[in-house]
DNA sequence: TTTGTTTTGGGACGATCGTTCAGGTAGTTT
DNA sequence: AAACTACCTGAACGATCGTCCCAAAACAAA
């Protein structure tokens, strides 16, 4: 069995590829409602056509872009744990500070991770690649009480979504105490 | 001076009224996107020009549909706080109870207040009505520790929009270790 | 080279979109 | 009664939408 050495498959991948990498800025930028065959193509640099041949339909466009996304996602929170871990730090720090980045410097995509969310919440095949976020993250995060462990995710998300519609992102330093509080043991 | 004795004012706010309430049923049925002068006048049953005539644009109309919504919103958490204090609970089974009711048989409604807050992210003039909400929490519930109820709205946004990507709504006792673990106090 | 498969891309179809306009109706004021 | 204001609505505009069709190009297998 021969792994991808057909070159016009390899075209194709590359093209998949960056359709959906312009799926997710043209996301980031206007929202999902933006989202048309033609900016995507527009945003891509490749014809109209092109988009509905790689994808069958929008909806497979915004589901491909969803889990691109949440693998992204996964390897961040992946070294984010590694840099942690590599500190001896409980992980406070670098929780406060990647929710800040996420607010500030990469608010867009953080708002584009949210309106894919609640696209799954109304489309149930999206919602196995939703899911993977926060398996991903029960799964590598040690953690003894599954209760703590479970308010510690909904205070992160829900720390973010109130995040958005604050006229200026929190810094760091405003976040610490409350995700202190979050992660005290009891 | 007279107060809103002129019938055609009063037609007019009455349809008005019809228009945002037809827009909500939308949101809650088929998201914002489904949000067009069409479909709002259909599901209101008036003419397409009515929408447009009552409203400036279809963001008046997103906007005036999130006022509501949120003044909706708030009178509900008043009475839930009331029907607390009259049993004299801590709150946490109402909060769980209310927690499951939104996201199994008012789940509709829960999307579509989330996808209205994230479009209150991208557009600023959104932001005050649906800070609103937060702030008529912030007013509403007493609490002693800034930071804890500030962990208690985080926590409960974040279970809501976990669990609106569930296939099946999680139940009240489910929930309630949970919110037990929010509002215990330390 | 010939044959078959995959990708590319221009063009176009019908549908739906937001919004405008002008004429008509109902209610208030003078 | 006349003048004025606010609301109502059918028709239509240009723009944009998702999607389809088909021929050309690139590449692989024969």
């Amino acid at each position: 069995m021969k792994l991808q050495v057909d070159g016009r498959k390899a075209r194709g991948d590359k093209r998949r590829a960056e359709i959906i990498a312009a799926t997710l800025r043209i996301i980031e930028r206007d929202g999902v409602a933006g989202v048309t065959h033609r900016t995507v193509a527009a945003e891509a640099g490749v014809p109209t056509t092109s988009t509905t041949y790689h994808f069958s339909s929008l909806d497979d466009l915004l589901i491909a872009t969803l889990i691109s996304c949440a693998r992204d996602m996964a390897t961040e929170v992946y070294w984010m744990i590694d840099r942690a871990r590599s500190r001896g730090s409980r992980g406070a720090e670098e929780v406060a500070g990647l929710l800040a980045e996420a607010l500030g410097p990469r608010r867009g995509r953080t708002m584009a991770e949210y309106e894919l969310y609640l696209l799954a919440a109304r489309k149930p095949e999206l919602r196995p690649a939703a899911r993977r976020w926060l398996d991903v993250l029960t799964s590598m995060v040690r953690h003894d009480d599954e209760v703590a462990f479970r308010v510690f995710l909904a205070g992160i998300d829900g720390l973010l979504i109130q995040g958005l519609i604050d006229d200026e992102p929190p810094s760091a330093e405003e976040l610490r105490p409350v995700v202190d509080y979050l992660l005290k043991p009891r």
